[in-house]
DNA sequence: CTGAAAGCGCTTACAG
DNA sequence: CTGAAAGCGCTTACAG
């Protein structure tokens, strides 16, 4: 299968590979129309669709989208840049954005800067060398060259999971203070008073941040006492959640609800409560964010800010097309919101 | 930023992008020194590397894949294709790929079958098309045209997650079926005898389905009533295994134990007996399988089944790398095992 | 609806 | 350690 090419300044041994010259021979037409057969079926007659189609089928031929994407400067493919994949939030905005590239005829390309945004910034500039049609990212925060290299690009840019101004191009996400004065605001209204937090690598997971300030504005509107964070340096887990839940109560008895950065953590604090026979929400509320299912079944229900994830990765997904297809995509920012899920456990 | 160019038979508007040449320009070398200082820089001079490096740096240089890997017939990049998302177990499986290529300078582009055959050869035949430098897939079964592709294809293929014989090219993964069996063999000697099983769409996930065919050995081995799976259409959630738990309890209220075909359906199971007030294990014993941390924190805790996932993405990846590199990746197919992880629910 | 020519931005395989 | 020439397999922008 393998043929030694021989050329004045060249030898070289590469795989025998059917390429659209191939093709084009065996239907006996060009290239050009191999092509369009293949790229705009429904420019092309029925005649001749079948015609390249069968020398397509016999050759066993596969379009080469390296080549496809160099000459057209364009690749059908939409880098997605996250900061973790051990967070379900991200996996489930990835499901959304998955889905919708994919009746659309595009791939994604998996980043992962684990919320470094030096790895970001360099994550980006290898994945734009593939000449995507488009990027998502999540966050509003990135480095100076970063966003630099993305606002030169010529290319749409969506940026996801927090809402904001200043965006680089188009923006779908929540707002996380918010979100976390909502929480603030329900604990309250429930007659909580010694209210804390925890979650871990808040300089890292701003957005996680943010939910925190959220609650500090809540509770100074109430003239409650702010506490610093219970913060913790591994990554996220029900193991982690229940943890830290135990170390929090120990450091400061006198807590009467405690409000988790994400569901994993909280979700560890109930089943650990309840093993420990801590009753909640009678000796402490336990509140979380983001809404996953398990939230619902675990005894005490988890009361939590349901965000909608997946819509998230859906809207960004189909902006991001239409501005590829040249559409207009509506509004260049998208806060999709957030709800309260009141359960049993506050 | 636009240039037009004007030539015969040609007349385009493409942005003014910085490529090689006109960072071999500005460094005074020729493309080819810049290409080596980029891709080889140990093959190069010190004083070279300086040099070009600031040419680089001046004018923003991004690197163009795309050219690079039509000029090489190779892109670092590595589809990695499994059936779903919105199983845990796969995202382990992808981070575990992702941790490791992403040190060896690859890219994952992810392809999501959804448990469609048809879509995979569909999937499998574009992505090949991006001159991946590997490919790394689940599963064992496939239709005969994707098997006939990936065989032709010149490059190395990991198959992951079952372990068996006949795999196209390397493989890594687990006898689900010896996994089936030896939960069986669990629950027989706790002296469970009516012992069901609760799954979904076996059709498709083949690989619940050899953990139910598992099971039934074991219980034809001691001479015990093997009853056919209950199954359902949709997609595994606690609050479905719920669902499903009750749904079973009330067709044969005669079940003492229950082997669930993954985690997922067992904690959500373990979560609606509690609500419900049926005792686990005194009434009905449940099994699972995955060995998520989740099952060590539900009370009673989850007895299952360990599969190293996070394992089975690296294993895969590590020989995809050092197939690529020329190196010896060691046995072509590799059983990574499971465990069992005895807890309070059998 | 179809085709000839040029070019996309790199790398390869030599020679020096 | 460095460079000139050719080519990777497509698509683009015309003309017919």
């Amino acid at each position: 299968m393998s043929e030694t090419i021989n050329r004045p300044g060249r030898r070289i041994a590469r795989p025998a590979t059917v390429t659209l010259k191939h093709v084009a021979e065996r239907a006996g037409v060009s290239p050009i129309t191999v092509s369009r057969v293949i790229n705009t079926p429904d420019a092309v007659s029925e005649a001749l669709r079948e015609k390249v189609g069968r020398a397509v089928e016999e050759l066993g031929y596969l379009p080469n989208r390296v080549a496809g994407a160099l000459a057209s400067a364009e690749s059908r493919v939409v880098p997605v840049i996250v900061p973790s994949l051990s967070n379900a939030v991200f996996i489930e905005v990835i499901q959304g954005v998955q889905e919708v590239l994919e009746v659309a005829g595009y791939q994604l390309l998996l980043g992962n800067t684990q919320y470094d945004l030096q790895r970001e910034q360099d994550l980006a500039a290898t994945l734009l060398g593939w000449s995507p049609a488009g990027v998502i990212i999540a966050g509003l925060r990135h480095t100076d060259r970063t966003r630099a290299m993305l606002q030169a690009w010529r290319r749409p840019v969506v940026e996801i999971m927090e809402h904001g101004t200043r965006a680089i191009d188009m923006n779908v996400g929540l707002s996380h203070y918010k979100a976390g004065d909502a929480m603030g605001e329900h604990l309250v209204s429930r007659g909580y008073r010694e209210i804390g937090f925890i979650g871990g690598r808040l300089k890292a997971d701003y957005r996680a941040l943010h939910r925190y300030k959220g609650l500090e504005r809540s509770l100074a509107r109430h003239g409650l006492r702010r506490r610093p964070p219970f913060t913790h340096e591994s990554k996220s887990s029900p193991q982690l959640g229940g943890d830290a839940f135990m170390r929090a109560l120990d450091a400061s008895p006198d807590l009467d609800a405690i409000f988790f950065a994400n569901d994993d953590l909280a979700v560890g604090a109930i089943l650990r409560a309840q093993r420990e026979g801590i009753a909640v929400p009678k000796r402490v509320a336990i509140a979380g964010f983001n809404g996953f299912g398990i939230g619902e079944l675990v005894q005490p229900s988890l009361t939590t800010i349901v965000s909608p994830r997946q819509q998230i990765g859906q809207i960004a997904a189909n902006k991001l097309i239409a501005r590829m297809q040249g559409r207009e995509s509506g509004a260049a920012s998208v806060d999709v919101g957030f709800t309260l899920r009141v359960g049993e456990s506050t």
